[in-house]
DNA sequence: GGCCGCCTTCATTTTTTATTGAAAGATTTG
DNA sequence: CAAATCTTTCAATAAAAAATGAAGGCGGCC
């Protein structure tokens, strides 16, 4: 904004950090994870060492908060592994480099939730629609029929997507 | 909310509307669709015929702003068709039930631009890397290598999974 | 046990995203 | 072609999501 200021980040990070950075922040917004999530990942991803939350924190200028946060999240899906460092009080972070981590907690944690709860809600429709005078019967049975058949898709094509993505 | 005020969404909509409607929410919000799009969507999804946006306005209680961009963004992505109903003076929306719509929009305006914003960034990467002392040089390339494989992995995964979809 | 350094949690604030509705723009009708 | 009806746009508002940082917890060390 200011360009008198200079940018505090710039200063910290090079090129190179900068732009794994913003890729990781990108992709990571698409699977719904905040900017800080994808600010950590990415810098960890090209360091040469690991980094302590204090390292991420001053480098990133990102609040204590949100550096705790976002390393347990990415705990959490084995995207960030912790290195015990001799002598070192404090925890330090290295990224896990298989990206596939992310894919598969996604699917996981958001997908196969969902699904689940669509596989039930039909069933409910499905009741619903039993109700109704045959004229509408007749469409309801046929809309809920394709609601099935994606699921189905689905669930045909996950294990697939599972089996391509870890190895 | 308020138990003594009856919820007006449920007199307008049936269970099975209200079914759809919190299926297609919860779907669409994991491509990053706002919520009314999800309610629009779900209520055509099942409904037995074409509804004009004040039926939409009417039955799910959203603004008339909120109609209008949700069906424009329906509409561009294919998943939701104008009906021109001869007598009529308004226009007619009905869902297109091909739900593989979704996904393809999804990965043509969000993944696709993305890897190609992320494929001129790994170029841009190996120039700064090249910069390196080669202790850390090696590291760097090994990390890009690893972004470079996940790309191609993606590209020709892309491929096979909208020919699954569109059929 | 008491102190110190590090990490987590969570109420508050900030930022981002979605919704609203008035105004302007189309389109149809008589 | 004027009036009425319907739709789009967009600035303002509301809602949701993310970031902040102070308070408190945990664990090691003297």
């Amino acid at each position: 904004m200011n360009p008198v200021l200079p940018d505090q980040k710039s200063e910290r990070l090079s090129r190179l950090d900068i732009e794994a950075i913003e890729m990781f922040i990108s992709f990571l917004k698409l699977i719904g994870l905040p900017k800080s999530v994808g600010e950590i990942y990415g810098l960890l991803f090209v360091a040469t060492k690991p980094l302590s939350m204090d390292d991420l924190i001053d480098r990133l200028q990102i609040s204590l908060g949100a550096a705790s946060q976002g390393l347990k999240l990415l705990r959490s899906v084995g995207a960030v592994k912790v290195v015990y460092t001799p002598g070192e009080r404090r925890d330090h972070y290295v990224a896990d480099l298989e990206l596939s981590k992310f894919a598969t907690a996604f699917i996981k944690e958001e997908l196969n939730p969902r699904m689940q709860r669509a596989i039930e809600r039909i069933e409910r429709m499905e009741a619903e629609a039993r109700g109704m005078d045959s004229e509408e019967q007749k469409i309801a049975f046929q809309r809920i029929e394709r609601l099935k058949h994606w699921m189905e898709r689905g669930q045909k094509m996950m294990p697939w997507i599972l089996r391509f993505l870890v190895n």
